[in-house]
DNA sequence: CGGAATTTTGAATGCAATCAAGTGGGGTGG
DNA sequence: CCACCCCACTTGATTGCATTCAAAATTCCG
């Protein structure tokens, strides 16, 4: 694999409203990201477990990946990232990553160096703010993956991956027939919801036989009863937005 | 519930020992715990899902419990904290609670403003640098759980429980012969490892007629074979420990 | 068009949940 | 002091969900 590629234009990157544009903290954010910023393609590993790590991945457009295995391939996607996220892959070793990271698609991004990124944040309390949003809604939609790993069934877990990732991917809004689609293959799917692919394969089918969801064309999801959908998820819409999406 | 009684001597409380004793750095953050610091007794609920949050749970000793519940009760603790380990429960909203809050043992902690806790941090570095690397341990010992409550058997994700409890509370050590105390009953170790009461007492009592280990008298575990744990663990327990316990 | 990867479906196995009943210890109150 | 109760733990039996293996169908990509 090689070096990072300058990215000629980050300035139509989807740039988090948060910093405001405009602002002093807006600035930095920028010139910080455009200044390391580069692409890969999808199914690059960008780190592995147990590599050193001095850097912020902060994705501009495409998904990115964070996931552990265990032997005998067994693995585990920990998060998934959207455009505007971003994820330090530190341990308690600061230097050490507990995660692989991996591009789920083609991707823009920028391995925002730590220390650059805390200066920033020390200077700028708006890039603080965001700093600690971020970690708070990863920490909160690790916690309600786990939840449902933990004490759900297929079904509870898939579907509320479902509805995370559209509520996530679709800014917000999680509407009866809107389409959206998901970047992952239903064995990635799989290792996302800790189901074996075949499962999530009959589990999709189900849900379709149910007329809760369509998914066509590797998947391209329609949700056609939302409620049903998120009564099988066990979630509340309302809540897990507020919960799960940074305001704004 | 009443509310915060203060501290009479927070001096004796196991601070860590980053930030070094002497510094400014520690001096502040002893001057923060001691003034927000209060006891609870065990079982107390401290926060509650969805409750508004402004605060970060200090630990000074005991052990406290983040969890999250679905419907029917189904509960999974998402973490268990230690003296000298801290958590905010923020979710992306930063002023709502992602996780129920509760004391696992009697408890002496601080709850220290958010506000208070970042302006130190902008003005000492080892607080930041506290923050940061107690954010990577959290992570990354969430993410190995969670690898096994998604791809492990009961056998893996338990046995890692065991392993991490061990490593946290015996300071970085886990040999042969060493008895340490888990304050968790096993219905509570259950939901920690997303396993029914039951099947934890079918595994703890196998591990047993395996020689891995004893249980004796209310979780008191004594690890007797730690390779073979740590082979059904499926960990190595030189990463895992720089991987979750902090340096120094 | 051919090969590879992904999805689909069927059948069998096995792991863990649930239900149910019984044991044992610690604390309380008579 | 003893009886009782409650809670935690233990063990057995049954059920059911999800995995695995296997093979076919479909789609993607070069």
């Amino acid at each position: 694999m090689s070096g990072p590629i300058a990215c000629l234009d980050a300035s139509t990157a989807p740039l988090r409203t948060v910093p405001a544009p405009g602002t002093p903290a807006h600035a930095t954010l920028r010139a910080l990201v455009s200044s390391h910023c580069f692409e890969r393609q999808a199914g690059s590993v960008l780190k592995l477990e147990g590599e050193e790590t001095r850097a912020i991945y902060y994705v501009l457009s495409g998904w990115l990946l964070a996931s552990k295995t265990m032997a005998e391939g067994h693995r585990q996607i920990i998060d998934v990232i959207l455009p505007g996220g971003f994820l330090e892959p530190a341990s308690a070793d600061p230097d050490m990553s507990a995660l692989e990271i991996e591009a789920l698609t083609d991707i823009t991004m920028a391995l925002i160096p730590r220390h650059d990124w805390r200066r920033a944040c020390n200077d700028h309390a708006e890039l603080a703010d965001l700093t600690y949003q971020t970690v708070g809604s990863v920490m909160s939609r690790i916690s309600e993956r786990m939840l449902r790993l933990g004490k759900g069934t297929a079904e509870t877990v898939i579907a509320y991956a479902l509805c995370e990732l559209c509520l996530r991917s679709t800014s917000r809004d999680l509407v009866e027939g809107a389409m959206f689609h998901i970047p992952m293959t239903q064995a990635q799917l799989g290792d996302f919801c800790g189901q074996s692919a075949v499962h999530v394969c009959r589990t999709l089918r189900r849900f379709e036989r149910k007329g809760l969801l369509d998914v066509t064309d590797h998947m391209d999801v329609v949700i056609l009863d939302v409620d049903a959908l998120a009564r099988v998820a066990e979630i509340d819409l309302d809540s897990l937005r507020q919960e799960i999406i940074p305001a704004t």
